[in-house]
Parts: C-alpha cells; sequence; structure tokens
DNA sequence: GCCCAGGAGCCCG
DNA sequence: CGGGCTCATGGG
C-alpha cells in the first residue's frame, strides 16, 4: 500500500483541485516574488489567523485597511488599544494587537528585503525569537511570503497524518515536519498546495468527528471504520 | 448553549 | 521536554 506523503498529496489535489491560497493563486506563473505590501499584509494575517477561522480575520484585515492602518509605519504609531478595536472579530485581540506591534518593530528593524534574501535558517530562527511567532507562523510566514520551501505543519496536518498512520499522536511539531519534508520534493508551490488541500480536507471529513464514510482518504487510512 | 477555529507563551513537575 | 492553562470572537 502506497500511502507515502506524496501520494496523499495526490489524491487530495485530485480530488479538491487547486486551492489557490494565500493569495494570488497565478504569482507563482507570473512573478517570482510578492510585492512588499502583500508580504507584509501576509504576516498580518499570519499573526491574526493564529487559532482562528480565517472568515474573522478577513473582517479584522478589512478594519485594519478602512483605518488606514496596513502598513508598518501605522502600526507603530497607532496605539496598541486602538489596534486592539479594529482587529476585535479575530479574538484574542489583545494578545494579537501586542503581536502587531512587536512584529512591526521587527520589520523596522529588519527589511522585508533584508529577511527575503536570509537563507532559511537563518531566517526561521530569527523569527522564531520574535515574541508571538511560534513554529507555525514562522514556517507561514517563510512559506507565503517569503515563498520559501518549507513545510507548514498545522492541528489539521497532525490530525490527519496520525489518523492514516503517517506519524503518532504525540510527535513534535518538528518531527512531523522533517517526516513529510524527508519524503518530499522541496518545492514551494507544492507545499503551499498540500497544506492548504489539508486544511480543506479537515474541514471537510477529517472533522473532530470524521466523516470516515465518505472520506477519499479511507482506503490508505489506519483509522477507517 | 456548545463546540471549534489555519497557536503561542507561560508555568509547572 | 511535555502537559495544562489562558487568551476571545463568530459561525455552525
Amino acid at each position: 500500500m502506497n500511502s507515502s506523503f506524496f501520494h496523499i498529496y495526490a489524491i487530495l489535489l485530485k480530488e479538491y483541485g487547486p486551492q489557490g491560497w494565500w493569495p494570488i493563486g497565478t504569482v507563482y506563473r507570473k512573478r517570482l516574488s510578492l510585492t512588499n505590501d502583500e508580504k507584509f499584509e501576509i504576516i498580518v494575517g499570519a499573526i491574526l489567523t493564529q487559532n482562528t477561522a480565517w472568515t474573522n480575520v478577513e473582517k479584522a484585515l478589512h478594519e485594519l485597511r478602512r483605518n488606514n492602518c496596513l502598513t508598518i509605519k501605522a502600526l507603530l504609531e497607532t496605539k496598541q488599544e486602538t489596534l486592539a478595536q479594529y482587529i476585535k472579530s479575530s479574538g484574542y485581540n489583545n494578545q494579537k494587537a501586542e503581536r502587531l506591534k512587536i512584529v512591526a518593530q521587527f520589520l523596522f528593524q529588519y527589511s522585508l528585503e533584508e529577511l527575503q534574501n536570509m537563507d532559511m535558517k537563518e531566517l526561521r530562527a530569527l523569527l522564531l525569537s520574535v515574541k508571538g511567532i511560534g513554529p507555525e507562523t514562522a514556517d507561514s510566514i517563510m512559506l507565503y511570503a517569503f515563498m520559501k520551501p518549507i513545510f507548514v505543519i498545522d492541528a489539521y496536518t497532525k490530525r490527519i497524518m496520525s489518523r492514516i498512520g503517517l506519524c503518532s499522536k504525540d510527535s513534535s511539531y518538528d518531527e512531523l515536519q522533517a517526516a513529510i519534508t524527508h519524503n518530499m520534493e522541496k518545492d514551494t508551490e507544492n507545499y503551499n498546495e498540500y497544506h492548504a488541500l489539508l486544511v480543506e480536507h479537515a474541514k471537510r471529513y477529517c472533522r473532530t468527528k470524521p466523516l470516515c464514510e465518505e472520506c477519499v482518504l479511507k482506503e490508505v487510512c489506519m483509522k477507517r471504520m
């Protein structure tokens, strides 16, 4: 039975099609990198979406833009309490307002160009040193903003992979990431798509209460009933 | 009303 | 090093 990570990817891609995530689905064909504005917005989005549905994040991003707060300068100059009001819809708004201020300072210190040109290990370590940026947020920023070939692990990824039997329930973030990465070609566009497909699959079928009967992965899943 | 969202920091053994 | 707690709003 071929239940490698790439095989799972192929099944999901065939079933759901390209997800066109974050953002600008065709960027890979049109351009080599994003604009600074796009990168910055992705970084803000990565903070706001921590443990939060994206629909709630969109409202918060919209409010930030409406109040001209979607720039590094504006985040630095606007009071934290004010930002907290703007991003209220994304939840944890006080925490996230503080994190936006910290990230803005970080982006003031290190320019987007400087970060873009770092090698992956250096960039990841630097991002992780920022309070409020953990492993998933760091990897999301690297993958979606800086287009580095790094695989983002999230709760969905771990749920699906552990149910299938490709990792154990208590495997760490880095372990699962290494396992997937070592079994797939390092390719930014594929990593981007794969992560989006896992999210889609988890929402539709591999939920907390899984819908195993109709799941397209049931043939390769250990947890099939 | 309950459950869950594209987590991370902190504290504690 | 790993488990438990906290942070908070909106949609199903």
